[in-house]
DNA sequence: GCGAACTATATCGCCGTACGATATAGTATC
DNA sequence: GATACTATATCGTACGGCGATATAGTTCGC
């Protein structure tokens, strides 16, 4: 049920791919794994499994219609829904949050911004 | 096995609450509520069993010796090891990479820093 | 022309872990 | 004297991350 704070960082980086714009499974796959210099690389049931509780939930839509001609007939597209975005936008501002104690405690090596 | 980042939200505060110097189970879980808001509330299940792990994994390790007297004599103290001073810089800054990303993909409201 | 690699989605089952409940126990508060 | 707080610890459950596997079309090298 994720109603609430803090989001594992793989919902989170899912959720950040479709900040952009609509987006489809496998496209977030790579993007994530692009996005954090391979920190985090989504298997298929992480995705796909985490996508299914998104749309449960309300904070990812279904995106149907209007596809480039060309396009992979098998790709489903995904964008944030309304809650979905103020939801990333919230984890957002609590990681910001915790990067500055983080940075104020002195975890990061001298002469790291 | 701890090896790699991610960290979870609940061991990075742990860690980060340990960062200044030496702290005690209960001390943590008070520490991180105020520090994260009351986003994160650790439970003793899980603040115990991941101090367990910590330990076992070589980022935390326990420290004996002189306390304070009239300290709690049930307290148990722990410090952040090397390996885990390493590992929770090498989070923050992959945090902070994730909160960079969030903000150009605007995701904040505007005015919000 | 054939196998390998890539694109794309989906399900299954395992296992780690977050978490609430519970236990214990001393101290303090009312 | 009951309730609440400090403090640690264990147990069971449930959820979620993840690899394995399945399916299937396309492309590329040989």
């Amino acid at each position: 049920m994720q109603t609430k704070l803090p989001l594992s960082p793989q919902v989170f980086h899912i959720l950040l791919s479709l900040a952009p714009g609509e987006g489809h499974g496998y496209g977030i796959i790579l993007d994530v794994e692009q996005a954090t210099d391979g920190s985090i690389r989504l298997g298929p049931g992480t995705l796909y499994s985490a996508l299914k509780r998104l749309l449960a939930d309300g904070l990812v839509e279904e995106s149907t219609g209007r596809r480039p001609k060309d396009d992979d007939e098998r790709r489903r597209y995904y964008r944030l829904s309304t809650a979905g975005r103020r939801l990333l936008g919230a984890e957002t501002t609590r990681l910001a949050k915790a990067v500055g104690a983080a940075r104020r405690a002195g975890v990061l090596k001298p002469g790291a911004a």
